[in-house]
This record gives C-alpha cells, structure tokens and sequence, in this order.
DNA sequence: CCAAAAGTGTTTAAATTACACCCATGC
DNA sequence: GCATGGGTGTAATTTAAACACTTTTGG
C-alpha cells in the first residue's frame, strides 16, 4: 500500500457521530440527552456526540462521547450505526456529516451527570423529548424506527434487562419500544416458542405472585448485523 | 443561526460516496462496476464513487458520480443511503469515510462505457464479481442484503422493470435477486394479492403463449423509507 | 401437431389472534 | 381474606407452502 495524497477537490469535512442511547426506566423507554453547555444551541438538549478524533473509529468515537459527556458507566450491551447525515446546512459551523448510532444500556444505569463541554445529562422519555438541537429530532426519530425493527429480528429487548428478568420485565421492554400492550399470553407462548430463554429456577418476589426469573439461554447472542 | 468556527480536534475527514447500481439484464441481476484509471487500485474493478464536493448533498454526489464514471443515461428509480464506511485504514490515501448507496436502474440501461478517470464500466452480475479494489466487496455484500430486504417492504422489484412488464418477468426479477426459485403459483396470488398491479389490457407476444401486461396500481409508489 | 411459455386451484400445515379464569404470595 | 400481579389453554382465522395439469400461441 503506497500512501498517496488526497486528489484535489475531495471536500473535507468535520466527521461526527451522535448517539441516540436507550435504556428502561420504570416500565418506558428513555433516551440519553445531553445540556449543551456551548454554541451553538447552548443550553438546548441534545443527543450526546461530537467529532471523531484523528486515528479513531467511528463506534469507538461513539463510545467515548457517551462516556465523557454523561457519566455513563457501563457499556452499552449494543451499539450499532444507523444512518448518517449530512445535509449541507445541518450544522451552521460548516459541513459536518454525523454517523448516527443507536446505544442499548442495561437497566440500572440511573444515574447520570454531565461531563465535558454539557451541562447535565438526563435520561429522558424517548416518545416525548422536549426540542432538541440541530436535526436531533430527526435523528432519534429514526433511532426509534430502528430499534423497532431490530426488536423482531435479534433479540435485542433482551439488553434492556440484567441477567435475570421476568417474563412481564420482558414484555414490558416490548411494549415500551413498540409503544402499544401486548397480549400477555400470546407473548409468551412466542418468546418461549423461539427458545432463547431458559428458566434460571430462581423467582422475584414482590407484591403479588413471585415471578419465574429467566435468563438468555446458551447460543442465542444477539447478532452482529 | 451565527456562523461558527469548528472546534479544534475536529477531525477533517475526506468525504466519499459509492453506489452500488443494480440493474436486470439477461434475467440476472448485475451490478454496475468501473475499472480504475488512477492510483491506488489502478486497474482494478470497483464500484462508481468518489469524493463529494462542496455544497453538494450526499445523494447528489452519488447521483454525479453515476452518471460521470459511467455513461448510464437514466435516472435511477431509486437511491438510498445504507451504511457508512469509516474504518482508518480503508483507504490507502488517508481518512476517508465513504456514504455507500444503492441505486435502482430501469431495465434498458444496457450500454456504458468509461468517464472520468475510468478506463471503462461494465455490467457485471451481482452474485459473481472479480476482485475488488478497497473494501468494495464488503459495500457490495452488504448493498445485496439491503436490496432483498427492501424487495419485502417496499415493492423495489418494480423499479427495475419498465412501466409494463408480464409477471414472469417481475417473478425473475424476485428470483435474480434472491438467488433462488419461487413457485409460480403462489408468487402470482401473493402478488396480485396485495394489490400492487393493474392489468393494462394488452399482451406481450414471443415464444410459447401471450402474457399479460401489468403495470403499477395508482397510489403505490415505492415508500421514501 | 409440436414446442414453449403462461396461466390456474386445492389441500395441508403453520402462525397469529382473540379471549377469561385460576394461582401464589404478602399484608 | 383480599389485593396484587403471575400464570395458563383453546378455538377461529389467516397466512404460507406444496403440488400438476391445461391453455394459448408461433412455427
């Protein structure tokens, strides 16, 4: 491989990633967003991102601004890219072309704060998000269609939860991403149907009946599309 | 909206498309390649791309692309962005991050020849491509998946048909695509099942009995996606 | 009348939907 | 013993798959 310059007129432009990051809080799908602490849209929410460094690739860029502009502090059990932008007025420094990726964090991942250029992070409801920065909207309005699409295929409500969960933990997840109920029978018999869970002979107690706890069964990782 | 300046360590990245044009001939499916004229690759067949300029949309660069690296006269029916390329050492000349689209053209597209800095172009069939240069294989493999997937959704077989067309031919566009035989009968009722197709009234004449000639029901365009 | 391609229906299996009551636990 | 949420089965409908012969035309 010899190393050769770049022709003339190869438009340079500034590389970015944003990242539309979801995760289950009590029973509704939120979504990760940012307090922009600069300018443009100071103080407007956003989805956290930013430029890729030199020598970095794209989902690594992605996992770095989740880090450092939220508090964020597990891995996200999925990352994937979805789409990219890069319509020529979306972002009034200049050209800068955004490779969206969608993030799935497991539960219990609370508490967040803001970190870097932000002045706070939250999660938020992804079904009602107040304005957001730049094209942002857009974005995560694909991010969710996306997430929809991969519910049927992979196994992805499965990164939602722990370990161990419980079949109406599960359901829940499903009709959080779908935003509409599921028949809690014919949920079931599906998802045992297909048989990617094994029950772990423990249960949940709480109010009510205690819960049959499942966890993935072996083999059945989600794929890496 | 102010103009500002980028911040520093944005990474400048040269911004590239290619496109992966298919198109039917011969009752395959092929796809559009070029034979490069320039360093690195020189020699090498690839898929029609290259840098986009300034000002210019990512699908317009895909679109001037197309039509400069081949002489393919008509519009594609249909183009859409499916993923973007962004590993560092894809691309011997430096940072280089490619938008990979997929184009539909009609059939008739029949004849191209070289542009630009190519020494040629060629309809070669999808399923079975000579080497090619940069990770170009990969765009191709994953456009492939793309276009069956889509050919579910969205009636996308259509587009590469002209506005009449029999339904063996639309069946073979199904099968090329495929890569694999469908039964007759049920595709016909599938098909006219869902109400997608208009008889025009007038049969197409050859070897062996006349076919009816359909063509696309009002109001069923192909979804924006 | 023969070759070639178009056209047509039925049966079976599988998947999806709708739907209502009993069960186990904590308080 | 009662409130709370967990768990279970069946019938009806829809959808998908398998499968072979007849029809129309040109030569």
């Amino acid at each position: 491989m010899t190393d050769l310059a770049l022709p003339r007129g190869a438009t340079q432009v500034g590389l970015a990633v944003d990242v539309a990051a979801f995760a289950m809080h009590a029973s509704e799908l939120h979504v990760l967003l940012v307090q922009r602490g600069e300018l443009p849209h100071a103080r407007d929410w956003a989805l956290p991102g930013g430029f890729v460094h030199p020598g970095e690739e794209l989902h690594e860029a992605a996992l770095r601004e989740l880090r450092t502009e939220t508090s964020v502090e597990l891995e996200p059990r999925h990352l994937e890219q979805f789409f990219t932008f890069g319509e020529i007025n979306r972002d009034p420094r200049g050209r800068i072309v955004s490779v969206a990726h969608l993030a799935v964090l497991p539960h219990g991942t609370v508490s967040v704060s803001g970190g870097g250029h932000t002045l706070g992070a939250e999660w938020m409801p992804a079904h009602r998000t107040p304005k957001l920065a730049f094209d942002h909207q857009a974005i995560l309005d694909r991010a969710l269609g996306r997430l929809q699409l991969r519910l049927e295929y992979a196994n992805l409500a499965l990164e939602f939860l722990p370990d161990t969960f419980t079949l109406p933990e599960l359901q829940g997840v499903y009709e959080a991403i779908l935003n509409r109920k599921l028949d809690k029978r014919n949920f079931r018999k599906r998802l045992l149907a297909q048989g990617s869970l094994t029950p772990s002979g423990e249960r949940r107690s709480g109010v009510g009946r205690p819960a049959q706890l499942y966890r993935r069964a072996k083999g059945t990782r989600t794929p890496a599309l």
